[in-house]
DNA sequence: TTAGGGTTAG
């Protein structure tokens, strides 16, 4: 009897069977196809709604392609929460996902402001649906860590990378190196990955040295930068943008202009952005011209492009030529944005514009529809305290529709120091610290103001109280380049090779200016000594131990540059105006938030610092 | 049919 089992029977059925599966799935994958060129063209969200009423109309939501495309079209639409909620709904078949698809919804969070914990809550769901990462997936996972910045979450998901044996291709060692030199702490970590990895192109290089850039440490970029040259990696344009902005905080005008024609050489795609980083660097390294002729011939700009060179004509102090350029960056159909309003209200502020500044602050929501942001606050309260308006700021500051923040407090303590204003400064100083107790700039305020009123007591007990938190005060440091080197000098600096003739020539300066009728403001040194000690304390600052330095190793006539970390106290500013006349130099410095041109005896600040 | 490093302010 078994033999008569119908097998003929059975292997029509199958084939019956199979033909017709054949069929159905080609139906099923031409009508994807043609599914997938409708979402192609869907460019509105109402269109993305319609789109989702027809998945489920048609069955696809058991189709991970559709589903992906659906994904990145919501991404491009900013809609990609709306796109979780449909995908990760309790009626949801999550067992029909891929990796593909979640690779889409993670990639979609990671590059969302705001969202990119949400990319690692959708990477431990894919873990929790036994959806194995692959190769795509390490690389926009360690992403979303980095711009989260979290050393742990970096850390854990490093070992699941490992115990996926990911870990041996380019792009998800590259966003290793990325995501460590991105989160606190984690830069040691990502040199480890670096250093242990064959560099055969310039990613990890480019990776490793931005890593350094954004942690501040900018002199081991460049040498970094040297080592990859003497490997002969080939630099790219994303390599020289980091670079680049290695120069321009070290302020490093021949270096960066180094780099410039390491560009021209190399023959380096010359991006947007790398136009973008080289204007930058040109008018925050001190010449701002350069940085005019380089925007001027651009093809293609941004508003990144404007901006820079907005706010580079702003630290120059030339206001009116950074409110006109402004003006014809909205004629030519550019629509600003609240950075490049930070960029023109730092400009009047610096200049001293402060009816200009006004108009634009109301400008920036009425005609441009731009609801102004702390910082926007923050810069009318620094324009008016620079303009000496000390109590308009304060009357400014109590009618703002939001909450201060501890910046706009020190910008308005600072100037009551600056404008007499004490008794004020030191009541808000002291609220300040009574909100902020562990922030020793606050205790660095009040300090100096009782160092004006010559309470000297007070100021003892507030060093005291800092002394007890373990603050320290940030030392003011000057730096300069000379012959492919940059010198760093600390107030009192006696570690220098050359200090003792550097101090001999800071004494004859000291001569020299007083004869030309120079005036030493004691009252800028904050200690409780007698008045010819002062002198000397104000003597050995950092300021004028670098301009003795380059007077003494530089060719008559040569411009002296100079780039000080904290802003130039009123002392050296006044020093540096006698000396640029007496010795017949330019001396173009640099300070925290601006630039000052010293020639024949004038700045070009005009006193608004 | 998916992946790596970059520019403006604060």
């Amino acid at each position: 009897m078994q033999t008569s089992i119908p097998k003929p029977k059975l292997l029509i059925t199958l084939r019956t069977i199979t033909t017709s599966a054949t069929v159905s799935c080609n139906q099923r994958a031409a009508s994807e196809r043609g599914f997938l060129n409708l979402l192609q063209s869907c460019n509105t969200f109402s269109n993305l709604l319609q789109i989702q009423a027809q998945i489920l109309k048609l069955g696809f939501q058991n189709s991970p392609l559709i589903l992906t495309k659906f994904v990145s079209k919501a991404s491009d639409l900013n809609s990609i929460e709306y796109a979780h909620c449909f995908l990760f709904s309790p009626h949801s078949n999550t067992h029909f996902y891929d990796a593909f698809l979640f690779n889409t919804i993670i990639k979609a969070y990671a590059q969302t402001a705001n969202l990119k914990p949400k990319a690692l809550w959708v990477f431990n769901f894919m873990l929790e649906c036994r959806v194995l990462p692959n190769d795509f997936t390490y690389p926009v996972i360690l992403k979303a860590c980095a711009g989260i910045g979290d050393l742990n979450l970096g850390m854990s998901v490093h070992g699941s990378l490992l115990k996926f044996g990911l870990h041996r291709n380019d792009p998800v060692l590259n966003t290793l190196v990325h995501m460590y030199c991105s989160c606190k702490g984690g830069i040691v970590f990502g040199r480890k990955v670096f250093d242990e990895m064959t560099k055969n192109d310039s990613v990890p290089w480019s990776a490793m040295i931005g890593g350094y850039v954004r942690l501040g440490r900018s002199n081991d970029a460049v040498d970094l930068f040297r080592k990859m040259q003497t490997q002969g990696v080939c630099p790219d344009e994303i390599t020289m943008v980091a670079v680049l902005c290695a120069c321009t905080d070290l302020g490093a005008l021949e270096l960066g202009k180094w780099i410039e024609s390491l560009i021209e050489r190399e023959r380096v795609n010359k991006s947007l952005e790398l136009n973008n980083a080289l204007i930058d660097m040109f008018a925050k390294c001190g010449d701002v011209d350069k940085a005019l002729k380089l925007f001027r011939t651009m093809n293609e700009r941004s508003i990144v492009s404007w901006t820079s060179v907005i706010v580079g004509l702003a630290m120059h102090g030339r206001g009116l030529q950074a409110v006109s350029l402004f003006q014809q960056m909205v004629r030519d159909g550019v629509a600003p944005d609240g950075v490049v309003f930070i960029g023109l209200l730092s400009a009047c502020s610096h200049s001293g514009l402060v009816e200009k500044g006004k108009e634009y602050f109301d400008l920036m929501r009425k005609e441009f529809g731009l609801l102004p942001k702390i910082e926007h606050y923050g810069c009318m309260v620094d324009m008016l305290c620079r303009a000496g308006l000390v109590r308009e700021a304060v009357e400014f500051v109590q009618k703002m529709p939001i909450e201060p923040n501890s910046i706009i407090w020190r910008t308005l303590i600072n100037a009551c120091r600056t404008h007499n204003e004490l008794k004020l400064g030191e009541s808000l100083a002291r609220q300040l610290i009574r909100n902020e107790p562990m922030l020793e700039a606050n205790y660095v305020l009040l300090s100096n103001i009782y160092a004006k009123m010559s309470h000297w007591e007070k100021k003892t007990k507030t060093r005291e109280v800092m002394d007890t938190k373990g603050m320290r005060k940030i030392p003011g440091s000057t730096t300069i380049e000379l012959n492919n080197k940059i010198y760093k000098f600390v107030a009192g600096d006696m570690y220098h090779n050359q200090y003792k003739e550097i101090f001999e020539m800071v004494d004859e300066m000291g001569r020299e200016m007083k004869r030309a009728g120079y005036v030493p403001s004691t009252s800028e040194v904050m200690l409780d000594i007698d008045e010819e000690d002062k002198e000397d304390n104000l003597n050995r600052h950092s300021e004028k131990l670098a301009i003795a330095f380059a007077l003494m190793n530089t060719p008559p006539g040569t411009p002296i540059r100079i780039v000080k970390n904290l802003r130039v106290c009123s002392d050296c500013h006044s020093a540096t105006k006698f000396i640029s006349k007496i010795y017949n130099r330019e001396i173009i410095a640099r300070d925290r938030s601006r630039f000052h041109h010293f020639k024949d005896g004038l700045c070009s600040c005009n006193d608004f610092w």
